[in-house]
DNA sequence: GGACAAGCGGAAGGTGCCCTCCACTTGAGC
DNA sequence: GCTCAAGTGGAGGGCACCTTCCGCTTGTCC
């Protein structure tokens, strides 16, 4: 295990270029193709050895979580300007619809937003302080009378876990799909007839599944 | 690539019981832990060689195949039945709460009826019968005025890929997620609000995902 | 009961992955 | 310009996977 440079340490330009084409890149592979892209493939894209790669990320998963963290922002960024919409009910679905749509366009921004990441603290604070925004945003759109009283905040990660099993081919059927998807699911969050338990959902493994036993 | 003995050969006796745990054992294998469990793991979990699993399913997709073939039957069985309940409405909302439900129960299922096998061609047949009847039974809910008009067979893969994303640790939970899930679309699929078009999903890779270029 | 094809297990081949090692190159400060 | 730590690329170690090979065992049929 390497040390990484952190903000204080300075790179040398050269190796800011690589590091910044090495993003760039995986970036838009992690886009394309999800998480599963080898760092070796991502190297060659990127026109540098393993070795420097892995100078800058000791892990595929520091390079996902690097990718990631930025987009992450932007996520958390919506739902923070979501919850400032004075309809609260408009609120709400900008977020389900925003958030969906992120996920239908970024292969990999699913699998990182929902996965947890035990090393990236930052992520998960983010996270917390989004889904308290989005909780106040909920119980404002239910005292509104437009969102059905018995809708859980647990109930944005079966939406956000639904639509990414919409994995398709190409980027433009999968916004499509998404958007179809969340029609039908901001009709049911208006409508008022009974509904089984809410699920609180585990968050997925990071990187490859455990195996039992 | 071996010739597997089809229903004309007979096979020994112990190699017939050989086949038969081998099939009972990945069936359990596939349903607990997805379609990634590997030969070698399933041939232990036998208590047989490797050398064995192959002679009986040469390739593991044919073994897959084989686990899921009744499996699918039942599937589309469950089709069939609900496509004779009286009340198409009724119909309807078994089909697919039935489908779901056996989704959630099993991991491997769901990669298996989702995908495409293009070596099984029984496996196609079924479920373009199965989605002929299906299909009756959607324009006849429609008749009788309970389910949307514009909603197409297409949604109910868009159900089935959107409930596929509902992974999670036991199955006790991902029947739960699937079962509000299900309840959330019934309400939708009632409502008549309009919707962005319907999207035309396409099918998953069979093992391991394609790489582009 | 004996012959032999069918069946068998485990070692090993081939591939792809994450990651490390190490000898070579190069930008930055004097 | 010279020095040298920082940076680099490619080979390869370790592992897991799917699949094949081959010498040994065993059910079956006469």
């Amino acid at each position: 295990m390497r040390d990484v440079p952190g903000e204080t340490t300075r790179l040398r330009v050269d190796a800011r270029e690589n590091r910044d084409r090495i993003v760039a890149t995986a970036r838009e592979a992690f886009a394309a193709d999800g998480l599963d892209v080898s760092m070796t493939e991502i190297a060659r894209r990127a026109g540098v050895g393993v070795a420097t790669l892995y100078r800058r990320f000791p892990t595929k998963e520091s390079l996902v979580t690097e990718v990631f963290s930025d987009q992450l922002e932007a996520c958390t960024a919506e739902v923070h300007r979501a919850a400032a919409d004075p309809d609260p009910w408009r609120g709400f679905c900008r977020v389900v619809a925003g958030l969906c749509e992120m996920q239908a366009r970024d292969r990999g921004f699913s699998a990182a937003f929902l996965t947890a990441f035990p090393d990236a603290v930052p992520v998960d604070e983010k996270r917390a302080s989004a889904e308290e925004v989005f909780a106040g945003l909920v119980s404002r759109a239910k005292a509104a009378g437009r969102l059905r009283p018995d809708f859980t905040t647990d109930d944005l990660t079966l939406v956000l876990m639904a639509n990414d099993g919409l994995v398709t081919d190409s980027v433009d059927a999968a916004v499509a799909a998404a958007r179809r998807l969340v029609a039908y699911f901001l009709q049911a969050f208006q409508a008022n007839d009974p509904l089984p338990p809410p699920v609180r959902l585990g968050l997925r493994e990071a990187l490859g599944r455990d195996r039992p036993r």
